[in-house]
DNA sequence: ATGATCTCCTGAGCGC
DNA sequence: TGCGCTCAGGAGATCA
């Protein structure tokens, strides 16, 4: 389950492809969350200026002025192949780029792609809030007071924050010592520095590790994350400080916490 | 207008 | 052994 540092990963290991030209384009048939455009074989003859990242999306900037934004949903994965590698099931985008190739997988189609033409304005961006890493406490706290969600919902909010998803919001609630079912405008003023502060902390300390993986998420290189080992609450019987974690559900999704959040 | 719920999709994990 | 059921979850659409 890509989150932020696993999306950041991934843009690192697809850097190297800064200047490289796009030789040929392959589309598959079946859709993803968004349908892949038509017009993907537009990026055949384009070179690559620059992969960038925020939140959960990723953009490849081209030369030309396209841009091709891409995420991960829960299980896409950007590999790279030898030309002769056999192609998976589920491969829904290949780009031959010099003699490799860069390859979308994405088994439950939960990912999209969408190319965005010179004239074109990359709308995705405008749709999402702070990308979790630049996150501050002052721009957090104007946030928190407009929001009468439970803090856990708030989190997942992506028009808010950019980038946190369910591990790290529940592994941020817990280093903040902040209950998941509070509500995001109730939040104390003296809790609002702490809460900051563990989001980034922990998105970083997992860009450390290379991610966490579960059963789906690989950076381009096919490696899993060892963030995993340093998981507090999430999908834990027991948190660090040895409190037995709870398991509830907010907004359809299961929160991990503990007593000691308040 | 805002937050909650439903929906999409497939593979893993489980029980019989 | 193997089938079929349940569950996971990002985020847009829809509901309340």
């Amino acid at each position: 389950m890509p989150e932020l540092p696993e999306v950041y990963v991934v843009q690192q290991g697809l850097k190297r492809l800064v200047g490289s030209k796009i030789d040929a384009v392959t589309r598959g048939e079946k859709a993803l969350r968004k349908p892949s455009p038509q017009n993907l074989v537009e990026l055949t003859g384009l070179t690559i200026a620059d992969v960038r990242r925020h939140g959960k999306v990723l953009f490849f900037d081209f030369t030309s002025g396209h841009t091709l934004s891409a995420h991960l949903g829960m299980t896409g994965k950007f590999l790279f192949h030898a030309p002769s590698d056999p192609v998976a099931p589920h491969t829904h985008c290949i780009m031959q780029i010099g003699g490799e190739q860069l390859r979308f997988v994405d088994p439950r189609r939960f990912g999209w792609l969408a190319l965005y033409g010179p004239d074109e304005w990359a709308t995705d961006v405008d749709h999402y809030g702070v990308d979790g890493l630049n996150l501050t406490s002052d721009g957090l706290r104007p946030l928190l007071k407009g929001s009468r969600a439970p803090l856990k919902s708030f989190l997942l909010d992506q028009t808010k924050i950019a980038g946190v998803g369910n591990i790290y919001a529940c592994e941020a609630l817990w280093r903040a010592r902040l209950s998941p079912r509070r509500l995001a405008c109730n939040t104390p003023v003296s809790k609002v520095a702490p809460l900051a502060t563990a989001i980034v902390d922990v998105l970083n300390e997992s860009i450390a590790q290379g991610g966490t993986s579960f059963n789906d998420y690989v950076n381009s290189l096919g490696e899993p994350g060892k963030f995993i080992a340093n998981l507090a609450v999430f999908q834990q019987d027991e948190c660090p400080v040895g409190h037995g974690v709870q398991r509830i559900v907010q907004s359809g999704r299961s929160t991990f916490y503990c007593e000691c959040q308040k």
